[in-house]
DNA sequence: CGTGGCATTGATGTAATTCAAAAGACGTGG
DNA sequence: CCACGTCTTTTGAATTACATCAATGCCACG
């Protein structure tokens, strides 16, 4: 079997990396919204989150938040040169460490062992797959349309399959400055997708798929009459 | 040097690959708005643009269409799971040239060769480079942000550095589905530039950057009075 | 010289933002 | 355990920005 040269979705992955790599590795923990790792620190390492949740953000000169990815057990990041684009990362929920590799160590070592090189390059596509999937999430037309679609996505990288209880851990702030829209809006939005039955809101951060259906169809943006009443 | 695992920012790259690659490369060539390949296709093969531009769409159910990327020479695609997002590559101006390669070939080649392997990561990272940028532009809340984003780094990718004329070779609707906004909102905020004397449009499909700050200023969306008049 | 696709501009409706406030969660300390 | 303050979430009303509909202008091409 040849490296892989095609990211497949990214589903419950084995969230520790190969064995010669873990060597050079460091865990590094925090409270909530603290910040793992800034812009700087990204040029000469690489992370992955082991337990819990975090946030890649990056803010403009006005103070705009805008958060560019949510990584879960297994997720890496570090490959995007950070001189581009200023990118924090933090932690959203209690319980998230996250392992941090010298990336100058990496390289070397990926020159050398096939099993590293492939492993570093899986994980790689793996960050193009979410990244892509994230883009058409955000290219969707409507609120409803993008709301819908995070809660897809995010159900599926919690839980392949099934349709059971998933945990939301961001704020809702969270996934206003993910999806590109107000937190009012997100809010509302869910209210909707709620009193419509295609969700159910077990607690204000744990929700359920009811109608799968309906809502890949709100996914689409077509027609909303679907969803009315 | 080890093998690089930063994505450098997209400049004018060699486009043609390392050399033992190329004895796979089978060169395709379209005319313009012509399919070079389709979802199914992208699954066995790997794709390079060498002259012209292209661009990646993804179609709906409702038949929206949603460009996903705009690809320069020595730009590469067909790392991301096909089965995921249903994804057609299509001539974008005159001359355009791509190189295809067969998946399998080129996985067992950089098995064996470390180089090619190298060449693949770096085109992997690359890819990855261009997704978060696009992350970003389609980010900004504002329809001036991101049609101001948008030309900043199309410029830049064209011409780094410089700000002399730059080509802009899609349609208004290739850019209106690529930054997720309608047809007429893109000529309505291009005039806007224009009368700012933010940019100048020496064609329709080609312009100039007149005043680098204020283009960049809008990017950020914050205070549009700097714009006013 | 006409035809058709692309681009611009105008008028109107609508969905999302913004401003404002209330209601619900959550922790702290009395 | 309850009272209190703070932060998050939800809901409401007003405003704004964008989409949509419609028409005209602009080239390129046959």
């Amino acid at each position: 079997m040849g490296m892989a040269v095609t990211a497949t979705r990214s589903g419950p992955r084995d969230p520790g990396g190969c064995a010669s790599m873990e060597r050079l590795r460091t865990i590094v923990r925090g409270d909530i919204d603290e910040t793992i790792c800034r812009g700087e620190e990204q040029a000469d390492h690489w992370f992955r989150v082991v337990t819990g949740a975090a946030r890649r953000c990056s803010l403009n000169a006005y103070g705009r938040r805008q958060i560019v990815d949510f990584l879960l057990p297994g997720d890496a990041f570090g490959f995007d040169a950070p001189a581009l684009h200023e990118c924090s990362a933090e932690v959203v929920c209690a319980g998230t460490t996250m392992a941090r590799y010298p990336r100058r160590g990496l390289e070397d070592l990926a020159e050398s062992d096939l099993q590293v090189s492939r492993c570093l390059c899986d994980m790689a596509l793996d960050s193009i797959a979410r990244l892509q999937t994230r883009t058409l999430i955000l290219g969707h037309g409507s609120a409803l349309a993008r709301v819908s679609a995070f809660l897809l996505d995010w159900a599926d990288r919690c839980d392949p399959g099934r349709d059971s209880a998933i945990s939301l851990p961001m704020s809702r702030y969270d996934i206003a400055d993910y999806l590109g829209i107000a937190v009012e809006t997100v809010s509302r939005t869910l209210t909707v997708l709620r009193t419509r039955h295609v969700i159910a809101l077990r607690a204000t951060r744990c929700f359920t798929i009811c109608d799968r259906e309906a809502l890949e169809l709100a996914t689409e943006g077509g027609d909303e009459s679907s969803l009315a009443n």
